[in-house]
DNA sequence: GTGAAAGCGCTAACAT
DNA sequence: ATGTTAGCGCTTTCAC
């Protein structure tokens, strides 16, 4: 309420008698400080409520405590996982995040990023709008240590963190396959991300290996509603698949609101695996078959390496690859020979 | 890269032949300056990529254009929205936001709480971890204006912004009922909770003054995985009521899972209304109906008062409720009259 | 081991 | 309308 001021360092350096040299020094732990004053002080600090001011300290001593966090959407629940797992690293050591959207949308990173820096940060963590990542001259330019995060392309010279996109996929497709599944489709968001174009090389692979046809790739859109809308009548009767890989959590969900708008029961008539394992995915009946990405270590290992790069740290560029693991649960299944087959018979009987 | 140094205002000064007052001048737009001069310091600016220190900015000036915000957990869907949602509306105003999670936890609360005050935020918004919200103290003490959402005790002296809970329980019963159900069940997280109390009382106003019986109120846990092991068995075929109402997403998604494991298929045994309407409630099989809390508004709303404070605004304290909307799908369904009813005949025929 | 003094980059008085 | 000056709260030499 009261617009009160808070008491500055050397309103504690007065109430302890000492000079705001050595509260200082005794707040920071630096230098060695008489015990006794070192008690002292802290009583006044405690006693005023003393906070450090971080502007002022930062301005005098250039480190920072604060790092940036920006990514392409706080509506997408990948992207606020991974600010989760961020603050949790970060939170212990006494930094506090500042956060950003780039609303999918290469200028206003731009601005953003710009915004952020003005706060000289000690480091950013990024997940770029796309692969390109035009916006990395400011970044460099500024000379501040970042890490680029989970959408990645290939010539990326910089400290980079991602799953293993081609082998998460190939996992999917290849349980699929072993299913018996020969007809797999892959529903992906945008292919203008490396990413999403990784996982479909992926499921390419594991098909090519095993011999059967090459899946057929629909590019949908961001999100949900777009996602829902390409989908409409998709799934025609004449030209389905037994096997739907779905490369996003925003894609997965239009491709289940999809199946009964197209007559589709699953796993009855198709299975499907689902990108991004959430909580909602165990949830539902049938549960779903998704690929999970180990968000929190994402998180971790992006604070570990720029950590390192803020300490001052030269080692060669990291690129890290971090492994998904397929939780299978009951939307896909082992396909039923089709009636029409051979042995039609046994459906008369 | 290279750890090069950001130009400052005196630079841009120098480039400009300017004093650096006059910079400021320019740049902040305050005072009148001279057309000719202004176009020469944007430019000098704009050559040297200058961007102002913020932390300098707001050590000298009082003012820091950046707002903290502070919620219970970064891993629950309905905050993130919240946040995204109030990234949204200062964002255009110049405003970056610091977020941090309390973790649920009192504690940790007061710590995260302290740090970000160390910022010299020009406001907060917080989440509390709980209606009692015992670290107001801090807030009330730091002199900084700050705006409570959602979760709040019906005593709070404070500016806050939340739902009508009771209206939209109230709501969401009245559709049941009027769908015929005469006994429903409400899975609530937590009763320490201030709205989940006000959402469990709507339900009982609704039911009786439908003259039904009250609603057994259940209490899960805050999380996915307590709420499914709490209700592990809980809906005996004997003892099952022909609909639940959950009170929040986790608790939904818990009750969800919980069906198929009881045997219970919904909606044909059971209706359902959720909490938190997500785009993965429309994407399952039977969709789910849901309370939608105006997250959107009620993060412009949050902001829009805060940012009153900010401007020194000193009306007496807001309390607004806002509405929620019921969104109806296919989880809830009238009831089939039993078969051991008078009408029997009817079920034979 | 402690204090005095300088100065980080900026803005608000004040002087011109 | 522009420049000069002072100082925000802190950390860091550098004396002592």
């Amino acid at each position: 309420m009261s617009s009160r001021k808070p008491a500055t360092m050397s309103d504690v350096a007065k109430r302890a008698g000492v000079s705001a040299a050595t509260v200082s020094n005794v707040l920071a732990g630096k230098k060695p400080v008489d015990p006794d004053l070192a008690v002292r002080v802290r009583r006044a600090a405690a006693e005023l409520d003393y906070q450090i001011d971080r502007a002022a300290s930062r301005l005098r001593g250039g480190k920072s405590k604060v790092i940036g966090v920006i990514v392409p959407s706080l509506d997408n629940t990948f992207f606020t996982s991974l600010i989760a797992a961020i603050e949790r690293a970060l939170q212990s050591e006494g930094y506090d995040i500042i956060v950003a959207s780039a609303k999918d949308d290469d200028a206003v990173e731009r601005t953003r990023l710009t915004a952020m820096l003005s706060w000289r940060p000690a480091g950013i963590i990024i997940v770029p709008t796309d692969d390109v990542f035009n916006n990395r001259d400011l970044l460099d330019f500024s000379g501040v240590p970042y890490v680029v995060l989970d959408r990645v392309g290939t010539d990326l010279a910089a400290d980079i963190v991602a799953i293993d996109n081609a082998k998460a996929a190939r996992e999917a497709a290849e349980h699929l396959i072993g299913l018996g599944h020969g007809d797999i489709w892959v529903v992906a968001s945008s292919l203008k991300l490396a990413n999403i174009r990784q996982r479909c090389e992926g499921v390419r692979a594991a098909c090519q290996d095993a011999r059967i046809g090459a899946p057929k790739i629909l590019e949908v859109g961001m999100t949900f509603d777009a996602v829902a809308e390409r989908l409409e009548g998709q799934f025609a009767a004449s030209g389905r698949p037994s096997a739907v890989i779905a490369l996003t959590n925003f894609v997965t969900m239009g491709v289940l609101a999809a199946f009964p708008k197209n007559g589709i029961s699953m796993p009855a008539d198709i299975s499907l695996v689902g990108f991004d394992d959430y909580a909602w995915m165990a949830a539902t009946t049938p549960s779903i078959t998704a690929v999970r990405q180990p968000v929190n270590s994402m998180g971790t290992a992006a604070w570990e390496c720029l950590r390192n790069r803020i300490a001052g740290e030269t080692s060669p560029q990291v690129r890290l690859q971090l492994s998904c693991h397929l939780k299978i649960r009951q939307s896909t299944r082992a396909v039923t020979r089709p009636v029409d087959h051979n042995d039609a018979a046994k459906s008369v009987g």
